[in-house]
DNA sequence: AAAATGTTTGACCGTTTGGTAAAATTGACG
DNA sequence: CGTCAATTTTACCAAACGGTCAAACATTTT
């Protein structure tokens, strides 16, 4: 057995420490959290889970830096040669589905950032904002064309960002003023009539 | 003097207490905010805190209850009577220039419900219920008469809010992304193409 | 100025928290 | 089966936390 091997058991609890982490930062935020949560919801001792991670900010990096790849693969997706307005549909539409399925990774990131994302700010400076500045030429060449309205693609990547995720990390708020689950079918609708007017040429 | 009179000096500190609060809550939230914190940054110390305010829990309820009239003001100016489009971008822009100028203010609420909302869900399922409610009728009205288009107004107003303080709550990413200080006039020009297209019968 | 009231502070308390040490237990494997 | 490494637990620690208390200090009232 090599040095870098991981067991059987490893796997095992490194899934459960993992899932158990989500569900707790994701609710609390990194400070709200604590060891022994993570550690009962996934049903181990303290100490044995500090026998995974050297310590809380480890666990919570580890978490943050796997997910962060899933939570930009949407966006990775636009294609140049696609149609713009169909790609970009496309990106809401998988962007609220995300909302939907993931809503535990949107308010890991959400709390993370509203509180100034003190651990994964160099990585927004870095990848994303290059991940961003791809995209944005793409949408830039196709207002050139004339084949988008002319409208600012940051401000449009950020409305993407914030009307999906708003279903996803203010759902309370949403539940509590509508009175019932949310609706996502409503929402893309809602969406889908927004953009589609809204990026008309 | 009455049994209900404050003092100049209990005026002054509770001035002190409140920025303070606001301050540290907004960028910690609850969880992540300390008495030391709130203390020292209002210039007193933490048993002179605890003498104004029984517990951490009563000096974030009197902040969050203070602010939220304050917040939910532009919504209420939506007038039965003006004309539709512009009642609504007149709201849009107030609730950006909100964001723009009352950050903390978004942030101390957006702390509070992207983390399930805890101390404010009965007033969310109460008075901002029924504010958005009212609101709700007058856009149905609007639509039905034709003065708007087809659209759910609930999730109008719901894109209203999360595209207005995605720019406060999320700023570190938006400024991490663009690489400069968030440019409002921008966002402004932005959701206003966005509205009147969206928004025409 | 004295008394009464209002304000501030240092010292302290019990609990929670992130984290450690070492022993005990379990599992892998020849 | 025995041995060695991997895993888990018990008991614990120091710091940080929300909060208390009684005494000291300041201010207002008589």
């Amino acid at each position: 057995m090599t040095e870098y091997a991981t067991t059987r058991i490893q796997r095992k609890n490194q899934a459960l420490i993992f899932e158990a982490a989500l569900d707790v930062f994701s609710s609390f935020g990194f400070r709200g959290a604590t060891l022994d949560q993570i550690a009962s919801t996934a049903g181990i001792s303290k100490p044995n889970l500090l026998y995974y991670y050297p310590s809380k900010e480890a666990i919570h990096s580890a978490v943050l830096t796997k997910l962060l790849h899933t939570w930009l693969a949407p966006l990775r997706e636009i294609d140049e040669n696609g149609d713009p307005i169909e790609e970009i549909l496309l990106y809401v539409i998988n962007k609220l589905h995300a909302a939907r399925d993931l809503p535990r990774e949107s308010r890991l990131f959400a709390n993370e950032i509203v509180q100034g994302a003190p651990r994964i700010k160099s990585i927004l400076e870095t990848d994303l904002r290059h991940l961003v500045e791809d995209k944005v030429k793409i949408l830039s060449k196709w207002i050139k064309q004339g084949r988008l309205a002319k409208i600012d693609p940051y401000h449009l990547i950020f409305s993407i960002w914030s009307l999906t995720q708003h279903y996803a990390d203010f759902d309370v708020q949403v539940q509590a003023v509508t009175g019932h689950e949310t609706s996502f079918d409503e929402a893309e609708v809602f969406l889908n009539h927004l953009y589609r007017r809204m990026l008309a040429p």
